[in-house]
Formats: structure tokens, sequence, C-alpha cells
DNA sequence: CCGCCTCGAGTTCT
DNA sequence: CTCGAGGCGG
């Protein structure tokens, strides 16, 4: 039996422990120790809580999960008003503010200071004594609900302020979630059939809320703190700046993006800058906060109704509208599978006008229960393609009813099923339906497959409306004098058409393979049948069970190429090929000994001195592959300008980078030098 | 049977 | 780029 007094003292040290580590984690995002290490130290002091009831507090990081669930929330009267701020849409309006700035307190050199606008939600933090006693909600700026227990799980927020605390200071602060953690709780939400969240704001809003502080502390609820709102006992900086370093050696997590200028251009310049930025912040953020750092200027400028004359908002273009949908309209892809997409309202969102988004199936729009004639939030941000995130429950006629997928093709009338188990409905008419045929042309010309230039969309369609293609075989056998009536057709586009066509007849097989469009089999796949099989022929004499013996064939795809070739109408296309003169074989392409064989490469970001394409095409030739995701396996991840996320997923895994100067030099024969070892 | 790794397929706007 | 799902190793 130990001495309750050193066990004390140990539960003491513990806590003092952990609280630093905490700090140094969440707040400075600096770790000193692994987190195996404060798994361990957070271990002991459970433990010894446990034992020792009576030395449990409610100050103990223990409790950072939070406290049983409350009936509802009191009331907190905020002892100074949390205004709201003014909003700039755009430049001009900037400007605007700033010339009235300058008007009222004369013109004279200025610092700004410059804060991302976090998209989340304003509470109010009070110390007193240096303890956290009450945290609060905004609410209607005078009284907010009190909401401390919940902010309490928050690991950035400091329970006791750190050096020298002021007798009674009142903080406020944005609590967020990143994107990461707000696609994982939608997730999660998903996969237990509960409504999604639109956005990380109103997840975090919603985590905040809970009745519960457990759920609360199971959601990664972060927090930056931007202003003082009440200081008493101890003098505060001249400037908003200071406070604001001031406020970080109290132990509270401080935007790190923030900037101060001295310059109203550079000011403008900012704003624009970490608009064309956004996507680069963890988090979601729908502008900059701009201020005038000196505290009596801010004093002397006064306040407006509830707007401060010292700051501003200076709001991007939102990412997110509501709209209307008009109506859901299905596409018939090359598989037969019916693509559900809306029509909408045409709406502003993301810089441009939206009138279409997919909606994936038909199990997507029922778990977001999504209507025709709902009111819906639509989402673009950056180069994403537009979703819809779900509806607007409050705007939704009486009379809106779920949607119901058609029961028979659109395009050729054939029944669509859906085999239980899959997310995708299927058109079942094969070729017999024009718009499976119509894809399975664009596929077979696409630059991946029989790589025929000129036959794109357009044509395609022209080509089957005209009654010329009845099957890609027939391709092969048509004659200028066919081509030439068809619409914006000369005699010169027909020939380079015909020779396109005539050249296409030399694809080797793998790609032949893959222009064929056999369900399940992508180019890779085509590739592994290709090299064992060397021939169409032999792939076509070949039983089930041989083509399952591919490594990488399973018996999925053994049975979906075996019944492709079954089929009376696949073969006599392919006699046609035969007959067109289509080449039927793999070239002999030997990649033993190359000096790239059995390496891996992905490609991620833009190269300077070749495409994307000449450079696979490199490694190939080198006997390199080249794979789209980044994975254990992969050797080498080659880097150009703006990556993506690969290159993140690289650095978790360790995976070797190069940039285009080593990757050249290493296509060239070059041998590279070794990596620097940890200790280099 | 489960969890990783890959592959296939589809998608908006300019 | 993202989702769904096939292949395969443990």
């Amino acid at each position: 039996m130990q001495d309750l007094l050193t066990v004390r003292e140990r539960v003491e040290e513990l806590r003092r422990q952990i609280e630093y580590h905490n700090y140094r984690y969440y707040v400075l995002d600096q770790p000193e120790i692994s987190d195996a290490e404060y798994d361990r130290l957070m271990e002991e002091l459970r433990r010894l809580e446990a034992e020792h009831p009576e030395l449990a507090s409610p100050d103990s990081p223990t409790q950072r999960v939070g406290a049983g669930p409350v009936e509802t929330f009191g009331i907190v009267e905020h002892r100074l008003p949390l205004l709201s701020l003014a909003n700039a849409f755009g430049p001009e309006a900037l400007r605007a503010w700033h010339a009235r700035v300058e008007r009222l307190i004369g013109p004279r050199p200025l610092v700004y200071v410059l804060e991302p606008k976090v998209d989340g939600l304003a509470v109010s933090l009070v110390y007193e004594d240096g303890k956290l006693t009450v945290a609060a909600t905004r609410g209607d700026g005078f009284r907010g609900e009190n909401v401390t227990q919940n902010v309490r799980t928050i690991r950035s927020v400091p329970w006791t302020l750190r050096g020298r605390a002021p007798r009674y200071l009142e903080v406020r602060g944005e609590v967020y979630l990143s994107r990461e953690a707000f696609k994982q709780i939608n997730a999660e939400r998903a996969a237990e059939g509960q409504p999604l969240f639109a956005n990380p704001r109103n997840a975090a809003a919603g985590s905040l809320r809970q009745l519960d502080p457990r759920v609360t502390a199971s959601r990664p609820l972060d927090i930056f703190i931007y202003q003082v709102g009440y200081y008493e006992d101890g003098a505060l900086p001249r400037s908003h700046w200071e406070a604001l370093q001031h406020l970080r050696e109290l132990g509270f997590k401080i935007n790190p993006a923030n900037e101060r200028l001295a310059d109203f251009a550079a000011v403008v310049a900012a704003c624009q800058r970490w608009e064309a930025r956004r996507e680069q912040f963890p988090y979601d953020i729908d502008g900059v906060v701009v201020k005038i750092d000196d505290l009596d200027l801010q004093a002397e400028l006064g306040a407006v109704g509830r707007e401060p004359r010292w700051a501003i908002a200076y709001k991007f273009a939102p990412t997110q509208a509501t709209t209307r949908l008009l109506r859901i309209d299905v596409n018939v892809g090359r598989t037969g599978s019916i693509n559900p997409f809306a029509v909408l309202e045409p709406v502003q969102v993301g810089g441009v006008v939206v009138k279409l988004a997919s909606l994936h199936n038909e199990e997507d729009i029922r778990r977001k229960d999504i209507r025709v004639g709902d009111t819906v939030i639509v989402q673009r941000a950056g180069e994403v393609i537009p979703q819809v995130i779900g509806p607007v429950l409050s705007k939704r006629p009486p009379d809106a009813q779920p949607y119901q997928l058609p029961t028979r093709c659109p395009r050729c009338g054939a029944a669509i099923v859906k085999p239980p188990g899959e997310a995708m409905a299927r058109c079942t008419g094969g070729v017999q339906c024009p718009a499976q045929l119509f894809e399975l042309l664009k596929h077979f010309a696409s630059r991946d497959a029989m790589d025929i230039d000129g036959l794109g969309e357009k044509l395609a369609a022209a080509l089957l409306e005209a009654g010329l293609v009845r099957d890609v075989a027939d391709l092969y056998y048509l004659r200028k004098e066919q081509l030439v009536p068809l619409e914006r057709m000369g005699e010169k586009r027909a020939e380079n058409l015909l020779r396109s066509i005539a050249a296409s007849r030399e694809r080797p097989l793998e790609r032949l393979l893959y222009a064929l469009g056999i369900r399940h089999v992508g180019a890779q796949t085509a590739a592994l049948l290709a090299r064992r099989f060397g021939s169409l022929d032999a792939l076509r004499a070949a039983s089930e069970a041989e083509i399952a013996a591919v490594e990488g064939v399973g018996p999925v795809i053994a049975a979906s190429v075996r019944a492709w070739f079954d089929e009376p109408r696949n073969l006599a296309v392919l006699e046609k090929l035969r007959q067109a003169g289509v080449r039927f074989t793999q070239e002999a392409a030997p990649t033993a000994g190359l000096p790239l064989a059995g390496k891996t490469f992905v490609l991620t970001g833009r190269l300077e001195r070749m495409t994307r394409l000449e450079a696979e095409a490199r490694i190939k030739e080198l006997g390199g592959t080249v794979s789209d995701t980044v994975s254990r396996k992969t050797d080498y991840l080659v880097v150009g300008a703006e990556p993506g996320s690969k290159l993140r997923r690289a650095q978790q895994l360790g995976t070797r980078l190069l940039d285009e100067a080593a990757f050249e030099a290493l296509l060239a024969g070059h041998p590279l030098p070794e990596p620097a070892g940890p200790d280099a």
C-alpha cells in the first residue's frame, strides 16, 4: 500500500505534466513527447484516480472527456456585448471602409492586423484569477448560452492561464472544425444512417451545442482566440497585435496565419491572396478580418450601432448557395450505369453559374433526402465539381415526394435493375441501348484506348445519328463519300479522320482489349491479360479458370471476360475487326533488365519540362510502372508544381520524393544520391 | 472474415 | 478527385 501523500503528489505531478504536454501539442502544435508517452502518463493518472476516488477533481485533464449530460443550457449575460462586423464584398468596399477611417481620424500612418475569418462559431471565455469559469456562445450578442462544460473538452482551451494572470479576463474566439475532422464525422454519420452536416461550421455548432459534453469531447473541435473582451487589473498593451501576443503567453491558441501590415495596398493584396489560397487552410475561412492595430485609435473610432468602425470583414465569394431543384434526370453510362443528376435553377456559387450537379446514385439521394421541388444547398469550392449537399427542410413544398428511379431506361426502354447489395442501378439494354453504344464508341476512340484522333463527342454522335456506325468495328469500313455529307465535314477532315482510324489498327493488344469496354477490364487489367495471353484469340479460347488464374484477376473479372467472349454479337464484332486488319497480338515488350524494372512511380502536380503523359511513357519505356495512388508499395513520388493530396500521403508513408530535376536525372540513368539518414 | 491496396468509372464548367 | 468494389494477404 502506497503512502497517500506520495500518491497525491504523483497525481498532481502527472496533472501538471499532462497539461503542459496538452499545451505543447494542441496550442503550440510542437509536441515534446510521443503520443505513446503521452498516453502512458494519461493512463497512469486515470489508474491512480480510479484507485483513489478521493483524489478525483473536475480540474483533472482526465475530465477533458466530458462530464454527464445537462437538461438545458443556462443563459449568460455578456459583460460587454459581442459586436458583429460590417462586411466588405470585394476590394472596392474595403477601400471605402478605409477612406472612412481616414476621414474620421485624419490621414496618418496606420497599422493593420489581418486575421483569417474562420468559419466556425464565436464564443466568449471568462477567466477569473486565471481559471476558466464561464464559456458562452455569442447568442444575440448580449446574452448567449452557457456551454462551459462543452468548451472545457476542447483540448486547446486552457483551464488555467500560464504566468501572471489578470484578476478578470474575458476573451473571444472562434470554435471550429478542420475540414478533415468534418469529413470524418460525416462519414461516421453516413455509416450510422444519420443526417449529414452541411458544412464544418454546422458540424462545429452542432457539436458545441450537445447537451452531453461527452459527445462534444469526441469531436475534435479547436479554437482560435482573436480578441480581448474585458480585461481587469493589469495594463493591456497599446496595440491589438501585442494584445494577441500577450494572450499567446497566457496559453491561448492564436492563429499563426495572422499578419500585421503597415501599408493599406498590401492589406488589399493580402486579402486577395488569401482568397485565392483559401483551400490551403486546413479549415474553412469565409473572409479576412481587417483591424486597426492601435487600441487608442480603435477607441477613437468607436462603433456605429453594433458594428465597430475599426474593423471590417472582407468577405470571399461564398462556396455554398441555395437554389431550387427543378428536376432529376438520369444519364446512362458506358456500362449501363444509371447516373442521376440534378437540374437546378441556375445559381452563382464559387465564381461560376451552376445549372447541373451529379447526384451519384439513388441511395445517395435517399440518404440526403433530396426531393424535386426542394430548395437545396449547392457547394462548389475551387476547382471542385458542384455537389448537392442536402435540402433546406424548412422550405420543402408540402407535396414533395421522395425520389424514385425510373424503372425503364429513358434512352432505350429496357428494364433498369439494381442488383441487391450494389449501389448502382443499370440499364439492361447493352449495346442495343443508344446511350451505351455512344459511350462505348467514345471510349473506344479515346486516348488511352485506340487513340483515334479527331473522333470525339460530336463526331461519335453524328456517326450514330447518320446510321453509319452500329458497332465499333464499323469505323474501319467507313468511306470518304459517306463522311463528307456530315455536318461540318469537308474532304480534308474526312481524309484525316480515315487516316487516324486506319492508324489505330496497329495499337497493341492491351489497348484493344481495354477499348472493347468489357466490364471490370480497365487499362491495368487489360495489360495483365494481354501480357499473359499474348493474343486476342488465346484469350478468347481460355477457360474462366485460366483467366482467373492470372495474378490480379479474380473470379468476378474472369466471369465478366468469359461472358463477353461468349456473346455471339461480340464475336461478330471481333471478326469484323480482324477482317479490317486490326492487330490482335501484343508486341513483344520485355521489361526485365531495364533500369527501372520493378519500381513503382506516382506523379503529382504539374511538370515544367514534360507533360504527365510523356513522363508516364518514359517510366514505362524504362521498365517502371505508374500507379495512381500512393501506398507502401510506391517507390517514388514525382512532385511537380502545385502538388495534390498525394504529397501529404507520401510524407506520411515516408515515400521517396523526386522533384523534376531529380526525376530527369533518374531517367537519364544517373543513380540517385542515397536519402539522408535521420541524423544527417 | 477483415483491412489494405488497387483499379474502374463517372463528373462540371470554361 | 472521389466513391465503390474487386483482389488478396493475414
